[in-house]
DNA sequence: AGGCACATGTCCGAAAACGGCTGATAAACG
DNA sequence: CGTTTATCAGCCGTTTTCGGACATGTGCCT
């Protein structure tokens, strides 16, 4: 979990509770529920409120919530993941909007059918919310297992990807 | 840790226990709790109970338990010690009464940052308890570790000067 | 002269614990 | 008996913890 020393953050509100936003030089770093579990100590980080980045970043993220956007258009950086995580990550961003996988299928996708448990743990470390949507890989029988930021925020925004 | 042949003695009772004092031609020489570890013998020291920098020492400390002074103004002999030592103990009494300092940032200061150790037995060795605050150096953590008179002693000294 | 013990702190490797799981059994119901 | 819940051991990368080795100057004891 290292982010660069350039790292910049602010806030910003959302239906289900204030959020924090981070950019490095590259593109964004963090998107993390006030709160939520793994969630770095920003306290020192500078505080860089009218950041381009996290400016297109505030407003895409609004119209998400609007239900006007389905799919996020942002340069990121997820550098701060080992080479594992950034492998899972980038496997989150290919589930498009509205379906939903398994933890045992995306392992396997992966080519790691054994490493469910890994995969997990990886997942649970997310560093963007909503952005690489860790929140459509569901249990096996498609119950809702587990979410940094509450399992309430999670079924919040599976329902509203139109999902039940 | 040579002291002059023309070093004096006297003793004195404090609030944490009976006291020795020593002074040399030159300045206060020794202050120790009695018994503490590292005392040097002092059986066959001349006594000179009204000797006036002792008096004055004497009077300083008693001021000092009673919470009517925090720093001590009295002409000091360090000679006993090795250079080294010497640049220790002298560190230490730019520490002010009511901070405390960690090992390692000490020796840091003191531009030997790997002689961590070193500076450790060094102050374990200063022959002027309480007038070279010693007391006020703690553990990485803020932990109490280790006193030559004792920890007991070193919490209280601690504690009088408004430190918890 | 040589060896050892200290009023510590840092670093590095090994080992253990910990997860946003899962599928297979074992008890607990009607 | 079918069906529905507990319980459990493997799965594997990451994180945390723990134990040892080392650095450094000096005094004391062979």
């Amino acid at each position: 979990m290292k982010f660069s020393a350039a790292t910049v953050q602010t806030t910003c509100d959302s239906p289900l509770g204030p959020m924090v936003l981070a950019a490095s030089d590259t593109g964004l770093a963090g998107v993390w529920f006030d709160g939520q579990r793994h969630q770095p100590d920003t306290a020192h980080w500078p505080v860089a409120d009218h950041h381009p980045l996290l400016r297109l970043a505030r407003a895409q993220l609004s119209d998400y919530f609007a239900g006007h956007r389905r799919r996020f258009d942002l340069p990121l950086d997820l550098r701060s993941g080992t080479d594992f995580q950034q492998n899972v990550w980038h496997a989150l961003l290919k589930i498009p909007c509205g379906s939903t996988v398994s933890y045992g299928a995306l392992s396997a996708s992966l080519g790691k059918p054994g490493a469910v448990r890994a995969v997990a743990a990886a997942i649970g470390r997310n560093p963007l919310s909503i952005v690489v949507p860790c929140h459509r890989v569901l249990g096996a029988g498609g119950a809702l297992t587990g979410y940094a930021g509450g399992l309430e925020r999670k079924a919040a925004l599976l329902e509203l990807e139109g999902q039940t």
